[in-house]
DNA sequence: ACCTGAACACCGTTCAAGT
DNA sequence: ACCTGAACACCGTTCAAGT
């Protein structure tokens, strides 16, 4: 069933459970996860903490439930898309966790916790779910289905979570820093380092600098899906 | 355990950032983030609070020494292994970082944390030159430099993170339930999903539960570094 | 310089009591 | 069934005081 977010009276609202989550997830966006605590959520909601725990278990359960509410939107499928070939399927998938990710910058950490508490839970089936089918649609053998999937998931996770890494840092490091100018520290602190420990790191501080994270993102993606192509290419 | 064990021949030895460092991976290999509690910190040295607070600025710094200390020793090259091949290279290091995860399960999230907070700390550019120096061996030509070693350090967070998860959570689930058994658990709850809403999560099932990690994360790997290969193959 | 330990503010969680 | 709010155990951190 549609469900409406409706910004107005929300005083007034009856509170629920998805009401709970929902006001989890904007503190977890407005202050990282510090910022989500019982004493927030019971101001916010104008309630105590007996009447959160009426709905939700404890904090664990709030923080997969967050989790799970931010993945399920970031992996539906968008109406109007309909990809023209498996490969641009798969960079729609990817792009939507790249973009949830980097939206709400503490999805990263909280993925790789929770997947470790419940990966029989709803969320590592949903994003497998999600890429799966791109894969099958790429023309993977079925035998070769669960370790594509899974390359493919595992390179999604890691270059968005170091994506979300780098905003999150430019966030930390002071407010009115944007991201240009963090990535621009960051390489400054690369060039400067001992050049008989790490001398390939300067080499590509310079490249550190200029690149754009979506285009890299992309282009390692492409990496990925080249060698699963090299592997089951028809022709042979 | 209602008895603290305490080591009285540690009390003898003078405190020090590196001890503290030590006792702190100690207390997270034991019992996982929430193992670490300034508390059980000054129980186990013998010392206040206070002590402490004089080697270490705060937890948050605490934590990064920590996973900088066991990132360390991870890449660190070994003695005796000269890699046969570029790609036995960019092998060993993965593996390197694998085994890490899967002794540390707290390391996966805590480098996500870690690294968004200051990627122009330590633990980034370790990680990055151990990857990197693999990546101009395999003949790379410079200006694909970052973005190959980004991939393929994005590909090895992601799988080595999932992969300590499933280490995890069998522990989680009880302490004497195996890896092998937390896997079924994971399969039957696949098989018994949705039809219509997850059919290809539903038909890869079997494969979790007789996938080998090591041997998926080798051969996630590989297509990787299949991926690299097509890019820049000098002649076919 | 290095350490002690009581004290403080804040946190997640509980529960007898209300509607 | 759903909510209130005081209370509890525990946490990170501080700081006047000691050596």
């Amino acid at each position: 069933m549609a469900t409406r977010t409706r910004r107005s009276q929300r005083r007034t609202e009856a509170l629920s459970r998805e009401r709970i989550v929902e006001t989890a997830v904007e503190l977890l966006d407005a202050a990282g996860e510090g910022g989500l605590t019982f004493r927030a959520l019971t101001e916010r909601l104008a309630t105590g903490p007996g009447a959160i725990y009426w709905h939700v278990a404890n904090k664990n359960e709030l923080l997969g439930a967050a989790t799970d509410a931010v993945v399920a939107a970031a992996v539906a499928p968008r109406p109007a898309a309909t990809p023209h070939s498996p490969r641009d399927g798969v960079r729609a998938v990817a792009l939507g966790l790249f973009d949830a990710i980097e939206e709400h910058p503490w999805l990263a950490a909280q993925l790789a916790t929770q997947l470790s508490r419940s990966p029989a839970g709803s969320v590592a089936p949903r994003i497998f779910e999600s890429i799966g089918r791109q894969v099958r649609a790429l023309g993977v053998p079925e035998g070769s289905w669960f370790t594509t999937a899974s390359a493919l998931m595992h390179y999604i996770f890691g270059a968005a979570g170091q994506n979300s890494a780098n905003t999150a840092g430019a966030r930390t490091l002071a407010p009115d820093v944007n991201r240009a100018e963090f990535l621009d520290t960051v390489s400054s602190a690369w060039e400067q380092l001992d050049p008989d420990d790490y001398p390939f790191t300067r080499a590509v501080a310079n490249q550190v600098r200029e690149h754009d994270d979506r285009e890299q993102f992309l282009a390692g993606l492409d990496l990925v899906l080249n060698g699963i192509a090299a592997l089951h290419t028809p022709s042979g």
